[in-house]
DNA sequence: TAAAAGATTAAGCATGTGCTTAATTGTTAT
DNA sequence: ATAACAATTAAGCACATGCTTAATCTTTTA
């Protein structure tokens, strides 16, 4: 055995599973993928974010309607809603000067479904 | 109408559909649950921690195991999984000197498979 | 009992996030 | 056209997050 991995041992951790490690590195989900889905969690991860899901969830609405419900201004739930529609967790429609959201899809409805499970147990 | 209302009316925000309002806010999650799912999704947000659910949905592992891993120092991921601790996201057990964490329930489960779904499509 | 090793906690710094106010865009109505 | 309004974007500030290094705790083994 050469010196420098004699003395890598020593002064690294020493790796107890090493057959675990390479199994699961071959079948963990590809990096770019983790990557967007931890942005989609981020996404989630806001209190003020989520009560805007949890209404859409419920009907579609307007901003003017959100900042209303949330008594938020108008900017700060603008730039929720660029959030959650860059992860394509919401879309919208304009009709004149309104623009009307509501989720993109029901992956969301599933994930916000479990995780109230999750909390209430 | 009152001279108060009809000031409030020219300077604050017109709600647009009132009865839409009321509805949802009636139906909605109650605000404490709201909270502690925005914290689960928000252990959920990193990279690194979405990297250590990946690997633990697939084996037990231990803390030296994860930190070769995902190439990083222990102590950073410890502080990862106090995070998903505290969020009821694992659990661990000991053993000698070794902590052994997995996946607390089949929620993270439900959540991670749902959200790879949403980002691949 | 002392030393070693896995794990956790603490302190400190760089970066990111969310709000506010102000400015801008785009559409409707006078 | 121009005024009004819904919505978005920009700039700036306070606070939170994630990493590093160092110190501490806990269990094993020599």
């Amino acid at each position: 055995m050469p010196a420098e991995k004699r003395e890598s041992a020593l002064c690294d951790i020493t790796i107890i599973h090493e057959d675990i490690l390479r199994q699961v590195k071959k079948e963990m989900t590809d990096d770019e993928s983790l990557f967007h889905m931890a942005e989609t969690f981020k996404a989630l991860s806001d209190p003020t974010r989520l009560k805007i899901i949890n209404a859409l969830l419920l009907s579609e609405m307007c901003v003017c309607d959100l900042a209303a419900l949330l008594n938020m201004s108008q900017p700060a739930i603008s730039h929720h809603l660029k959030t959650l529609r860059q992860t394509r967790l919401i879309k919208y429609r304009r009709d004149g000067k309104m623009a009307y959201y509501s989720l993109d899809d029901d992956h969301i409805k599933t994930m916000f479904d479990v995780c109230e499970t999750h909390v209430k147990e």
